[in-house]
RNA sequence: GGACGACUAGCUCAGUUGGUUAGAGCGCUACAUUGACAUUGUAGAGGUCACAGGUUCGAAUCCUGUGCCGUCCACCA
């Protein structure tokens, strides 16, 4: 076999053509994969490139990570996917089009083209988008499953993330709050607390009293906020301001109004800062926000959403900017001598990521998920299921402990977690899932009014059995309940009196109205139906909150009763628009009430007390005036308006790991116990992710919220996490740098392969890392010389093969040996490296072996020696490396592979494993005789016997020495001369090494070898090994005199530091045995060597 | 203010549990061009492992402190 390579690799030729062929052969598909029966799954969700542009370096790095990973996986005979995909990243890219929208000559986006043409305008953006970051994923080889691609805005993943938010709502963890928020007026949205980049400044700090009697002088950075000052806060220990506590002053500053300060007392100030007094301003700081829900203060806003001074800020400042209020009110106090103290300080203030704006806190009603707040059924909050994942394992399973690599990163994501707030999840931007709320109002003077009536009791409700849709009767004391509440109720008027169909509701709504209403029945107040539940003894009791959005079987769950509540209520509001309606029907729908119309969730109103007491009581009252509900879909009937919100990006994020693998579709049940199937069931939690640590809260963090709180489940078992890119000089790659540079243009230039090996090698987990030419420049000449030595492997295969398989029974050269050793050595630690994620140490090492042992050594030694089956062992060899080598340079190795095998694929070829060499090679426990040659092998023969060989670094070292001394005499390249050698016990060996003594680049014509012989004068020395070398007839004195007296020197040094040490007597006695021992075998070797040399010297 | 990381050859970085004459790649110096490869080969120079203490028979490695650079978090009233 024969073939003929062209002599430079050009990757161009083939980086498309072979990922076509992979991807055509369908084996990134792990369901077409051939594997053995039980083989483990492996999966990775790629963190998904936001579709606002291009696929940069920070990529291409995650991109060779990730599909290093997967392939090496992969060619260990997992059943291995990569789910690829794109995030539809909301804010960032509405901010990306509306700029581009701005340069177009749009001036106001969202006005000139509104809510539908601005969508569209991002739909086509991101498209186009999409369509280049997949081709781009292509080129870098990445090897994902495409038949699997996901978006985080498809139907698939829209699905997703509505039915999370509704589970979310229904289980009370999502609230709607008039809370203090990060607002960017240039957005026109708010963001959450780490979408904030703090900015540096130098800004003035001013000290001043809000009057000249006011006790307290306090200090800030923001004048013109303190118009809605509403307390002084002070530490309750302070002894000077202790006296005020609790005491309000009347100032006048210019607000609309006079201020009301109240002074509080709080632990959380230090009294040693500044004045020791905070002015509080509930709405435009999140620590006074927080403040005034402990002390129950006043709240003034004087900062509006565009950014400008509102009304409540006095006539002086309403419509003015911040700068200009603060400048204005500066003035104010300087000319009321109020003013204390200006001194210039450095701070940071929080900016918007995308927009670029100083955030404004500015109190609104937006939508939060609660992080503290106990989760229904699960006895948890979600920040302690966010601490569990990483710390002890979910629900304490230590085999659902997500390990991340480096674990430092472990004590920042506990620290961040401990000062986590509740999320704020919507956003005023149009790009992005829209909030599922729907909600119907009606103007106050057409107010219904509602009054609720629970049904008197029935036998099965006094034996506790479930009744549900079961039309039992009312029992003589049921009877007795409706007719006494009759008589309760008899002032009370009402315009309609409607009641369930169930004959319990009928009855009691007979006795208790008798005939003077006409009594309107519907279906839809019907108590929960049990399904099969009923007519059971039931234990609701205890565990009803369980119930909660698990249906009964072939029943009904909560959420189907608030539905169809909704409905009815929603058809009342319009029919009986301003009347007073009585309802009777029974619990479950009067529960629904609570949750509709006083925004409790499920949980909270099935725990109240009232349950548990009394059922029977005389009448709930509501007021019909305002329906909300939350529904993938508007609920039937007129008026319904939909939330205009959108939610923030990380929410979807959240639950990639789930989403991409067929969640909801895929799950039966969404809570308690969820039965999963396809993807779901066989691919989560996902083996392996990995992200860059700028992303770790933002992301990792929420993925783990929403694994673990849908799925009950850990999202990964393992993150990697890896630094970002820099540039030459330490910089972070940026637009605004301009030192920008595109993966593609890289790949054009120097392939794909090389592109992925200069990222991989020289970086560690966590650290960041540099990225210059010189670097890719490396890692393909590295490619090129894989190409040349599988050139020249190829090239040196013969037509008939013998069986490889018997290699044992070969005679061996010591070369063979010696590389098959090292091949072994490889093997072993490559998987060790890889399997601890040391990617770039694994890459180190291949690079070793490859281009030293392998290239420069042993195919070196195999022109100079033939043994019967070298051109095996070459292809062998040549063989396990392409293996090895494939997850890192896919293309390449491919290539060469397909020359090798037509028709197959490396990629699903199996690794190496580290016991594959050792039916033949093991190594042999250090005995005296073998000392000076290395580590030597045994050798296994066919027949069972063993044969002991010296190694090879023997005659390394030897040549080596040669080419030294060679090089120190100045002896011209050219010239031929003769070596005399005294081998000792090596002797023989040598022998049968004398081709390769004489070919490998030393010059020598004429080799004699024995054990002995006297000194030569008048020749170049050297000693390697214990072995002596005379090279003769090119001895140039004085250069060999320099030589070899600076080998002396150096040899007494280090016999002088030996002596030294084992002169000491605690090294001796207490250091370990094996240590003492080899140390004084060193200095045996030295000092001979230095005798040797020393004699030399003086026959010069 | 708190936490974390980095400080090793001219440059970029390895160095896994303390024991090697401290390594690699690039760059540099000298030399080499008869077919695997000049995207190459051979040889070489180059380091007080930031500094100061300590633990230890033994420290680049562990501890303490200092310096310098960087990152994150909190605060900046």
């Amino acid at each position: 076999m024969s073939k003929e390579l062209p002599k430079a690799y050009e990757p161009k030729n083939y980086e498309d053509e072979i990922y076509k062929k992979w991807e055509d052969s369908g084996l990134f598909n792990p369901d077409n994969l051939e594997l053995e029966k039980g083989a483990d799954y492996f999966s990775v969700s790629m963190p998904p490139p936001n579709v606002t542009g291009v696929l940069h370096l920070g990529h291409a790095l995650e991109n060779s990570l990730m599909d290093t990973e997967v392939r090496y996986q992969r060619m260990r005979g997992k059943k291995t996917l990569l789910v690829p995909g794109t995030d539809h990243a909301a804010v960032a890219t509405q901010a990306k089009v509306e700029k581009v929208l701005l340069a177009e000559g749009i001036a106001n986006p969202r006005i000139t083209l509104g809510r539908e043409k601005l969508l569209e305008r991002v739909r086509e953006y991101s498209e186009n988008s999409k369509a280049t970051i997949i081709k781009q994923i292509k080129k870098l080889g990445t090897s994902c499953d495409w038949s699997r691609l996901a978006y985080t805005f498809d139907e698939a993943r829209s699905t997703a993330v509505n039915e999370v938010f509704i589970k979310m709502y229904n289980d009370g963890l999502v609230y709607k709050g008039y809370r203090a928020v990060n607002w960017s007026v240039k957005g026109q949205s708010t963001c959450s607390d780490d979408e904030l980049v703090y900015v540096e400044q130098k800004t003035k700090l001013y000290t001043f009293k809000y009057s000249k009697d006011f006790p307290i002088a306090i200090a800030t950075t923001r004048p013109e906020t303190k118009l809605g000052d509403t307390a002084v806060a002070v530490n309750p220990k302070d002894k000077r301001y202790k006296k005020f506590i609790g005491k309000i002053f009347t100032v006048e500053i210019g607000a609309a109004k006079p201020l009301k300060i109240e002074i509080i007392g709080d632990d959380s100030i230090d009294m040693n800062f500044g004045t020791g007094a905070v002015g509080v301003t509930p709405a435009h700081s999140m620590i006074d926000f927080e403040l005034f829900l402990k002390h129950n203060l006043i709240l003034i806003p004087v900062i509006g959403a565009d950014g400008r001074m509102t009304a409540d800020a006095g006539i002086t400042y309403q419509g003015l900017t911040v700068i200009e209020a603060r400048e204005k009110m500066v003035a104010w106090l300087q000319e009321n001598s109020l003013m204390e103290k200006e001194e210039e300080i450095i701070h940071s203030i929080g900016t918007s990521d995308r927009f670029g704006d100083v955030i404004e806190v500015i109190p609104m009603e937006q939508w939060f998920v609660n992080v503290n707040k106990e989760i229904p059924g699960r006895k948890k909050s979600l920040k302690e299921l966010m601490r569990e994942a990483v710390s002890v394992g979910h629900n304490g399973d230590p085999k659902k402990k997500i390990a991340i690599t480096p674990d430092r990163f472990n004590n920042q994501y506990f620290h961040w977690i401990d000062n986590l707030r509740d999320w704020c999840i919507s956003r005023q931007i149009w790009w992005g899932h829209r909030i599922l709320v729907w909600s119907k109002s009606h103007n106050v003077e057409r107010i219904t009014h509602i009054t609720y009536f629970v049904h008197g009791t029935t036998t099965d409700n006094e034996k506790e059995i479930a009744t549900g849709w079961l039309d039992g009767e009312l029992s003589d004391l049921g009877k007795k309940q409706a007719i006494e509440l009759g008589e309760k109720i008899q002032e009370q008027k009402f315009d309609v009196v409607i009641c369930s169909d169930l004959k319990r509701a009928v009855d009691s709504a007979k006795l208790m109205f008798g005939e003077k209403y006409e009594i309107i029945t519907d279906k839809r107040l019907r108590e929960a139906n049990y399904g099969d539940y009923n007519g059971k003894k039931h234990s609701f009791k205890n565990n009803l909150t369980d119930y909660i959005s698990q249906s009964f079987t072939n029943g009904e769950n909560y959420f189907d009763v608030q539905k169809r509540i909704t409905e009815f209520l929603s058809e009342a509001m319009d029919k009986y628009a301003g009347k007073k309606i009585a309802i009777v029907a029974h619990q479950a729908p009067q529960l629904a009430l609570e949750v509709v119309l006083k925004g409790k969730s499920w949980a909270e109103a099935m725990n109240e007390d009232w349950r548990r007491k009394k059922a029977w009581q005389p009448g709930w009252n509501y007021d019909l005036e305002k329906l909300v509900y939350v529904s993938s879909e508007a609920p039937q009937g007129e008026g319904w308006n939909q939330d205009p919100d959108t939610l923030d990006t990380w929410f979807s994020s959240g639950l990639w790991t789930f989403s991409t693998l067929g969640w909801p579709a895929h799950a039966k049940a969404s809570v308690g116990k969820p039965e999963r199937l396809g993807d779901l069931a066989k691919f989560h939690p996902t083996s392996w992710m990995q992200m860059g640590y700028e992303i770790l809260f933002f992301w990792m963090a929420r993925m783990i919220l929403m694994s673990t709180y849908v799925l009950n489940d850990i999202p990964f078992k393992n993150v990697y996490i890896h630094g970002i890119l820099r540039d030459k000089d330490g910089r972070k790659f940026s637009k605004s740098l301009g030192n920008g540079i595109d993966p593609i243009e890289v790949i054009n230039q120097y392939g794909a392969d090389a592109l992925r090996l200069s990222l991989i090698l020289g970086i560690t987990p966590g650290n960041d890392a540099r990225f210059y030419e010189e670097k890719v420049e490396g890692a393909r000449n590295f490619i090129n010389k894989l190409w040349n030595i599988s050139r020249y492997i190829l090239s040196s295969q013969k037509e008939a093969k013998l069986p490889i398989g018997s290699l044992a029974s070969y005679n061996l050269t010591l070369a063979d040996r010696w590389v098959l050793g090292e091949m072994r050595d490889l093997i072993k630690n490559y998987h060790e490296d890889l399997e601890n994620y040391r990617f770039s140490q694994a890459g180190e090492r291949l690079r070793e072996f490859t281009w030293n042992s392998l290239a420069d050594w042993y195919l070196e030694a195999s022109k100079f020696e033939k043994s019967e089956i070298k051109a095996e062992i070459l292809e062998m060899i040549l063989t396990d490396l392409l293996k090895l080598w494939h997850p890192f340079i896919p293309f390449v190795t491919e290539v060469i592979w397909q020359e090798i095998n037509p028709g197959k694929f490396l990629m699903v070829e199996k690794l190496p494993s580290p016991t594959s060499l050792q039916s033949f090679l093991q190594p042999l426990p250090a005995s005296p005789a073998a000392s000076g040659f290395g580590t030597p092998l045994l050798i296994r023969r066919g027949d069972g016997g063993e044969v002991v060989a010296a190694n090879f670094n023997l005659v390394i070292d030897i040549i080596t020495a040669i080419r030294n001394a060679r090089a120190e005499n100045k002896v011209e390249p050219g010239r031929k001369i003769k070596a005399v050698i005294y081998a000792g016990k090596a002797t023989d060996l040598l022998k049968s090494q004398e081709a390769i003594i004489k070919g490998l680049r030393t010059g020598i014509e004429e080799l004699e070898i024995k054990a002995k012989g006297e000194e030569l004068s008048d020749a170049i020395y050297a000693v390697a090994g214990g072995v002596e070398i005379y090279l003769i007839g090119a001895v140039d004195a004085k250069k060999e005199k320099v030589r070899i007296e600076k080998e002396v020197a150096n040899l007494e040094k280090l016999i002088k530091n030996l002596k030294n040490k084992l002169a000491n007597k605690e090294f001796v006695d207490k250091a370990p045995q094996e240590i003492v021992k080899n140390e004084k075998d060193k200095l045996e070797n030295y000092r001979s060597e230095l005798e040797k040399l020393e004699k030399q010297v003086k026959n010069l």
